[in-house]
DNA sequence: TAAATATTTCAATTTATATTGAAAGTTCAA
DNA sequence: TTGAACTTTCAATATAAATTGAAATATTTA
């Protein structure tokens, strides 16, 4: 297989993974195309690789930028913008991760803190499994959050190293 | 709060947090509904507590039947169905981790296998960019596809004290 | 400052996804 | 069998999300 081929495949399969992330396609594909990309590019390049439009390109462009996951560069003596990406995929996970979990995870596990608060008597078996359930729920997302927050923090190789270690 | 209302807001946010996750709103509440349901519920117990239509609730049972987070159950007597959620909440974690493990992970890793081998002269820096990049996140995934291995296999217990303990 | 170049915005449109509801299919008790 | 109770299907419709592209805004350089 060729190279151009290969990024096709590759910018292609990426965009379809994105969207069971709550990621759009092109949101994906563009940051596909900058990981592979050994130099930075422009907004007139992305649209011409991807066949997409220019309002559409700069949209997505910005969602990553703050996403963490793509800088904006500035050439001495260009006048364009150019843009590249984050290509360590440990500190791409460790981003996602990071704003996930800010965006999601902490605010439903403040819900669920109050939730589990109900007024009702603990007999009413609707009443008991509620709680259960919501604190069974809570319970979990608590660990998870400490899992990521130590995720986060690790540096790639002692992480994977010594996670790896324990469960061989 | 009362149970209906903490039950509403939590069955709202439930499916607002499932679309972040590749997941419709409505399967997400319905799997929400069922969670916090003491007693197993029919399709019109469903329709009615969420406002949807009967067409709607049977599509979704049934593809949360498929991901195995929810139950068929006949009650002997009874000439309707009635459905249940799995209720621990590491079961439905671990349940869900498996089933998109084969439906994402696994075909991703299969197509970086092959994207890994292109054609062309590794010191030209595309071809060199496109090769660590691919080469990177199959690995990651590699790895993250063992400890989902390891996590699916695990018992609740153990799992977590010992990740905890390793990371205290 | 003007005008050339580049970026951003956003209403209109297109495309994708979810939902409805009525008809068809199934099951089961009498 | 029959028909009432229940489930499934799916074309039509409604809703939501992504995309376009041209106009507005901003930035640079001559």
């Amino acid at each position: 297989m060729k190279l151009t081929e290969a990024k096709l495949q590759f910018i292609a399969s990426w965009g379809a993974f994105g969207t069971h992330w709550g990621i759009n396609r092109t949101m994906a594909q563009i940051h596909a195309l900058l990981m592979v990309s050994a130099d930075p590019l422009t907004q007139d390049d992305i649209m011409e690789e991807l066949n997409i439009s220019r309002g559409n390109v700069n949209m997505n462009i910005r969602e990553l930028i703050t996403w963490g996951l793509v800088d904006r560069i500035l050439l001495s003596g260009e006048r364009k913008e150019y843009f590249s990406a984050e290509k360590d995929i440990w500190k791409v996970a460790t981003q996602i991760i990071k704003e996930r979990k800010k965006r999601e995870l902490d605010p439903m596990l403040k819900l669920l803190g109050t939730l589990e608060n109900i007024e009702g008597d603990k007999r009413d078996k609707n009443v008991k499994q509620f709680v259960e359930t919501i604190a069974g729920i809570r319970k979990f997302g608590k660990q998870a959050d400490q899992m990521l927050d130590v995720m986060i923090k690790a540096e790639e190789s002692w992480f994977l190293a010594g996670m790896m270690k324990m469960f061989k």
